[in-house]
RNA sequence: GCCAGUGUAGCUCAGCGGUAGAGCAACGGUUUUGUAAACCGUCGGUCGGGGGUUCGAGUCCCUCCACUGGCUCCA
């Protein structure tokens, strides 16, 4: 009997029943044969031996798919699997999936072996010994309670816990050579494939996520089918490394962080906060276009402000502890280090009667708020203590909800757009966890149907992170990578039916009577500290010339040109540059290369030709020589590139 | 906070039981130079803090602190 199996092109061709992925792939190309690693039929992964009984849809995937690199990396744990047992035998397993950039697996070794990064080559050698066997990965079908069986005699509770969350279904192991391991699949066909391993780190994870719980060790690793490919990824660690905000914040003196000060507060030193200034008047400007009216909050309020918004007990452990005094009568007063702004601004919208001629309200402040993050997060300027967020709050009523909504969504796209950013936006949604989020269900899902509507209307791409809420609302998130891949939120829309509430903000409706106004919370940049450390990694130092802490540099290649150079140095300076002039008695050459390794962006060279035809030479940073122009010249090059 | 690793001069790093080193930077000179680093000299460290082992400790052990990579949590 034959069966008719439709391919991603839309063609179709006919096979036996019971035709396998390598089959079809074997009679499409010897090629795709020998690179195929599963096959997809109607969008659901099999192994490339599983017999296919009914029409359908396939797909066959190689590394080169995403999907066919999950698979890979999937097989390459089982493989990392086998040789830790080898290893150390009587290790236990937790889980071991494939993740975005390789794998990793938790385990649980015998009676106190600790691993370091100095044990990672040993496995890794068992891994390539391993691989080169070329075994076969098998499935099986199993009962339940032979599974279980197995491995109450292997002694793995880890697996018996999996298990048990496992009753009733089919369970499946895979075995490779001498290794058995529960598994879903999908795997590769052999350990053949899996020759270039690479393990990168080990760390420590609790068990199923739990602070709680046991604390395994988590092994980190990738591999590549191509020895080449696993090169190539090692080359783009390195590079990537050199863009880390924290060595270049140091190279390019940004930023500092001391213990003097405090783990987690980072300081901008005279360089970074030009750049961050330059910042801050994009988007004063931006938002000044789209109607906000600036204010300025103190860094400290009344507890009693953060009890009545909620943030006291739900971040209490994540705050900086409150400050109280006591006064002659013995009365308290307790004062808390703010984790956000927005009690302070909604104190702002209730000073006044509000009628709903003026809404929305839009008040933005770039306001520094606390928080007591665990000190094992800290991280450069990615996560820190003490942050400014770009923040405001827009008052609106719930006719307005949706532009507003939209109008946020805009500016914060223009941002990102603007600095040339890949962006990911994720709908962040509440989960059935009743006890992390405040206020009524019903205003929840309303505040979560209608950001997906906007998010729908304005064709915007999304996926959705439940359980990622605030606890006072739905946010839509816009997340970004650093240069090592790790994800960082930046900016954020967040939608608010609860803090109305509970400050019993009002407005006056056309109808005369009182009205709850709907609150958008919103920081298009995040924090300046985490879009700093985004920007240096994106722009790898080299940053434009607007934002340049030092956009033109101006050598004299000698003493003779010092006033020349010192003239044009000036002009530059009285047209708003930012000029550094480097009179030293050094070689031009010196010069030339510290200007390139400070990556200002221009360097004007002055030597005896310049000043005789009352030009510069104009070096571009990391371009090279781009000949002479007149200083008029320069000034129009630099009007036209200073616009953000 | 937890697991593992790392802390040596302002920076980058060597030294791993036997009297603290290099390059760069800084400082003092010499050099007046044409598109990525001139030359000579000088200064600079209770080797993260504390405790222990030892005749002797950057070097071995314990402890605390900071940082790095993860875990839980978040902008």
């Amino acid at each position: 009997m034959n069966i008719t199996l439709t391919f991603p092109d839309g063609s179709t061709r006919q096979y036996n029943q019971g035709v396998t992925g390598l089959h079809i792939a074997e009679s499409i190309s010897h090629n795709l044969a020998r690179n195929a690693l599963g096959i997809f039929v109607d969008g659901v992964p099999y192994d490339l031996s599983t017999p296919i009984r009914a029409d359908a849809h396939v797909r066959i995937v190689t590394f080169d798919d995403d999907e066919g690199k999950q698979i890979f990396w999937h097989s390459s744990a089982h493989l990392m699997a086998e040789a830790l047992e080898a290893l150390y035998p009587g290790v236990k397993f937790g889980i071991g999936p494939a993740i975005e950039q390789g794998f990793y697996y938790d385990v649980d070794l015998p009676n106190g072996v600790k691993l370091s990064l100095e044990d990672l080559p040993n496995i890794e050698a068992k891994m390539k010994e391993l691989a080169q066997r070329d075994v076969p990965f098998q499935r099986v079908e199993i009962a339940w309670r032979d599974a279980v069986a197995y491995f109450q005699q292997k002694g793995d509770e880890y697996k018996l816990e999996l298990l048990e969350g496992l009753q009733g279904q089919t369970i499946t192991f895979y075995t490779q050579g001498g290794f058995t391991d529960l598994c879903r699949g999908t795997h590769v066909p052999s350990t053949g494939f899996l020759k270039f391993p690479k393990l990168l780190s080990v760390a420590g994870a609790y068990w199923r996520g739990d602070e709680k719980r046991k604390m395994l060790t988590r092994i980190y690793g990738i591999a590549f089918p191509k020895k080449q490919m696993l090169e190539e990824f090692l080359k783009q660690r390195e590079e990537a490394e050199k863009r880390d905000h924290r060595k270049l914040g140091k190279e390019l003196e940004l930023f500092m962080i001391t213990p003097a000060i405090g783990g987690g507060l980072p300081v901008w030193l005279p360089n970074g906060t030009v750049i961050r200034r330059k910042l801050e008047a994009f988007l004063r400007e931006e938002q000044l276009k789209r109607g906000y009216q600036e204010v300025i909050t103190p860094h400290i309020g009344n507890l009693y402000l953060y009890k009545t918004s909620g943030h006291y007990p739900y971040y209490a452990d994540s705050q900086f502890p409150p400050i109280t005094l006591t006064d002659e009568t013995g009365r308290e007063e307790q004062y808390l280090l703010k984790p956000m702004n927005c009690p302070h601004h909604h104190q702002i919208y209730a000073s006044k009667p509000r009628s709903y001629r003026d809404l929305p309200v839009r008040l933005a402040e770039f306001g520094t708020v606390y928080r007591y993050e665990q000190s094992g997060e800290l991280n450069g300027l990615s996560r820190v203590r003490g942050f400014t967020q770009d923040d405001a709050h827009i008052y609106c009523t719930e006719d307005q909800l949706k532009d507003e909504i939209t109008s946020t969504i805009e500016l914060t796209q223009h941002v990102f757009k603007t600095f040339g950013m890949q962006v990911t936006t994720r709908l962040s949604f509440r989960d059935d966890n009743t006890a992390k989020y405040g206020g009524d269900i019903a205003l929840w899902e309303r505040a979560q149907r209608e950001i997906q509507e906007v998010a729908d209307e304005i064709g915007l791409e999304y996926f959705i992170g439940k359980g990622e809420a605030a606890f006072y609302g739905p946010k839509i998130d816009f997340i970004v990578r650093d240069a090592i891949g790790r994800k960082w939120q930046l900016g954020t829309v967040q939608v608010d039916y609860v803090m109305p509430e509970r400050f019993q903000l009002e407005y006056t409706g056309a109808d005369n009577a009182k009205h709850r106004p709907v609150i958008i919370h919103r920081a298009p940049f995040g924090s300046m500290e985490r879009f700093l450390s985004i920007i240096i990694e994106h722009y790898a130092g080299n940053f434009p010339f607007w934002l340049a802490p030092v956009q033109v540099s101006v050598l004299p290649i000698t003493d003779a040109q010092i006033s020349y150079a010192t003239m044009i140095a000036q002009r530059l300076g009285n047209a708003g540059y930012r000029v550094k002039l480097d009179d030293r008695a050094e070689k031009v050459n010196r010069k030339i290369a510290e200007s390139e390794q400070k990556k200002i962006p221009f360097a004007l060279i002055v030597g005896k030709k310049e000043v005789e035809q009352a030009t510069v030479s104009v070096r571009e940073h990391g371009v090279g020589d781009k000949g002479m122009l007149r200083v008029e010249e320069v000034l129009e090059l630099f009007a036209r590139l200073n616009n953000v």
